[in-house]
DNA sequence: AATTAAACCACATCAACATGTGGTTGTGCT
DNA sequence: AGCACAACCACATGTTGATGTGGTTTAATT
């Protein structure tokens, strides 16, 4: 994803930004702990290879970091990122997460999210951009890679079109008014069509989907069936 | 989300992108085109004030214009955005789909990739991040504003756990029969009670989830918040 | 002992749903 | 021209769902 870089200038006056980076790769850790140290408003608070070591550093309240912010690898010798998420939140809830890895496979980037990541940030990307990403994430808002954003997309979208597709437009219509819990009246009013109408669709799609009941249409909706 | 923009360069020597823009209110439909059309990689090949305007241009084969993208608003005179993506991807299969909205409310999020979108703009975004959003998903990639990468990203969050839990024991397995698409009759069967004492558990259940429909339940179950 | 909550149950009313049968119109294809 | 299909619509019947009111029993808590 790309969008111009933001005027220095919002972000002064602003706290520094402690962040904690665990990492295995003794160069990509340089890189970004050099790289980052240098901008005045990220104070990098603590740096770990591996998760063992970074749970390690955070188990004792009284000298645990201040974190608001932590770059995150995933394939890390022992315990992985995505496992190491919930043992963190447990010290930091509120800390917000960024995945930094090569991996760009779909398993990696949900379970990312579904373990509490806010954000997915390819290697290849430049250091100038990962930094970005950080501010923008302290911001409250999230960046992810355009290639896992497109994954994402393409997550939530509908399956390609196969060979004799079971309903038309107008039933795909009829299907999101049920999902949305809308009544044969409301989703008629909706369409502007008439409620014996929309119960002539329904008749068709219970068929062509092999159902008896709203219920599983809707659950074959929300499961990705249609 | 935000990233350097990228080098003017790497976009030579590419085709252009023939673009297209479905946008109701004129002084952003006029800002779009003429900051668009100033790029020598954008070609705007169609612009419409509604997706019937939109959907009776590309009606006939022969005058239909090829489309590598397009910008597009969701809430439209007439049809919706979302609604329109079922009928512009039966003419464009292939269609890279950006929703350029005001609306940032998880619903019309997830609508518009559940539709085909593969990219979702904030309106607040500056002009120069529109096109280079444009860029980035022409090449393969998404962009989603900072917030609504969030969104996203909170979506797949795992849920605060609320101080006392909602539903009793016997709720749950009440509301998986209704998910598992089961009649109330089903339901009693299955759990050897009368459909009476389901009916009951049913009137509990809403009340506690604050719904009034089957539907509603289903969803709330499917989405994880039960 | 008294109270509360969960689980169970009954009866009632009204609206919505599921399904059947029958019809017209417009579009696309052969 | 004829056919097939999608979309639209009407009327009908029986079932299910939503909701209201009222009740009993058991277990846990105070």
């Amino acid at each position: 994803m790309v969008v111009l870089p933001l005027p220095f200038f919002q972000l002064c006056g602003m706290e520094k930004i402690n962040l904690a980076i665990v990492e295995d790769d003794p160069l990509i850790r340089e890189s970004l702990e050099n790289f980052l140290t240098e901008h005045p408003s990220v104070k990098i608070r603590l740096i770990a290879k591996s998760m063992e070591e970074f749970l390690a550093a955070i188990t004792d309240a009284a000298s645990r970091p201040a974190l608001d912010l932590m770059l995150m690898d995933i394939e890390l010798p022992g315990m992985s990122g995505i496992q190491g998420i919930y043992h963190i939140k447990q010290k930091y809830p509120e800390l917000d997460i960024v995945m930094l890895t090569t991996f760009e496979e779909e398993e990696k980037i949900f379970n990312s999210l579904c373990a509490g990541a806010c954000s997915y940030i390819s290697k290849r990307t430049p250091l100038a951009t990962i930094r970005e990403a950080i501010f923008t994430v302290h911001r409250g808002g999230s960046y992810m890679s355009p290639s896992i954003a497109r994954k994402i997309a393409q997550h939530f979208m509908p399956k390609e079109r196969k060979e004799g597709e079971l309903l038309s437009a107008r039933q795909k219509e009829i299907v999101q008014g049920i999902v949305d819990g809308l009544s044969y009246k409301m989703i008629a009013d909706k369409l502007d069509i008439s409620i014996d109408t929309v119960r002539d669709h329904i008749k068709r799609i219970y068929r062509a989907l092999e159902v008896n009941s709203k219920a599983e249409v809707i659950r074959k909706s929300l499961e990705g069936e249609i």
